[in-house]
DNA sequence: CGAATATTTCTGTCTTTACAGAAATATAGA
DNA sequence: TCTATATTTCTGTAAAGACAGAAATATTCG
């Protein structure tokens, strides 16, 4: 990590603990850091070098930012070799996240919770009955959450960082836009 | 687990498999999701019976979820074992964890990222000068969503539920609202 | 086609985390 | 205080994940 300046470093390593409490492995944290920060597509070489890793673990971890849809191959001319650059704009960015997580965990989640109440179906037992229920308020949040994702998703950034910021006057509205 | 019914035991494996994939312990998401659906506060014993668990393992769970604060001990009368229950409206308890998670993750993320601009300071190589306004338009966006947490923290219930559900109208009426 | 270079896949090792069982400690009533 | 019971901490093992280096494969240019 050499040619980093020290604040670049002490991002990326921090950028990488944050992944692994987020379920997101270490290097493959680092790597996008790396490359979010950079100015210009670096290719796997320049990567071992930075941050130090093995090429094969670059390559790996390449692939899966690739299936994350936050990393793109780009090509330099008059070089073969693949180079890779991450989204640059940061609402996007975490768009794309979001959107991945949704599609990998709360919908198979929702359709986990949608069989599992239906399996519930009748029951006598009055310790079912209250596990049902929770487990139906379970759903009704995580639809609740899936469909506001949705909503987001489809707002251009700019109508979604003014939707966000805000916050508290939207709140303060509620009674009166549901009129 | 052979007390459950088949329904409860596919939500907890399933509950168990998600809280790996967000940074949560295997056991310490089962648990959760055995106290969540359970009608009555259930002891150490008890929890190890049902999801065939070693007793140090719950007990280990069981500290690391208070101090999440989503389960809180409870003693039943004529009864010294401590029992165990967890937060039981689904709005209430993700309030919780995200606020636990803020104040783990995302507050000290920004703390670090405020760390790196100043420390990035003046310099005039433009490639760090690229990785210092990188850096800047991230510690921006966490501010923003983490004034938004704090904003939807505040709310009761009800309205945070409200607001969630009318975010598409809202995004209609932000023009509006910022006048 | 063949050589050089780039990339991926495979294999074994190392580290970390999860976990069971035992031991130690604490607590409450007799 | 002593005994029974509950709880936590400790220790070793097992499983999972991360990762390096080597081998295999693919690509491009001469």
């Amino acid at each position: 990590m050499k040619d980093l300046p020290p604040f670049a470093q002490h991002f990326i390593l921090h950028w990488g603990e944050m992944g692994t409490k987020w379920g997101i492995n270490r290097t493959v944290a680092q790597i996008h850091a790396l490359l979010f920060i950079s100015d210009r597509p670096l290719h796997a070489e320049e990567i071992c070098d930075q941050l130090g890793v093995a090429r094969s673990n670059v390559s790996n971890s390449l692939k899966e930012l690739q299936n994350w849809g936050i990393v793109k191959v780009v090509h330099l001319p008059a070089d073969r070799r693949d180079h890779f650059e991450s989204i640059q704009d940061v609402y996007e960015l975490f768009r794309v996240i979001a959107a991945e997580r949704k599609k990998r965990e709360i919908d198979p989640t929702l359709a986990r919770l949608r069989d599992c109440a239906n399996e519930a179906g009748t029951t006598d037992n009055p310790a079912d009955t209250h596990a049902k229920e929770k487990l139906e308020s379970l759903l009704s949040f995580f639809e609740l959450v899936s469909d506001f994702y949705t909503k987001m998703d489809r707002l251009p950034t700019k109508s979604a960082i003014q939707a966000i910021r805000m916050g508290d006057k939207i709140a303060k509205s509620i009674g009166a836009l549901m009129k």
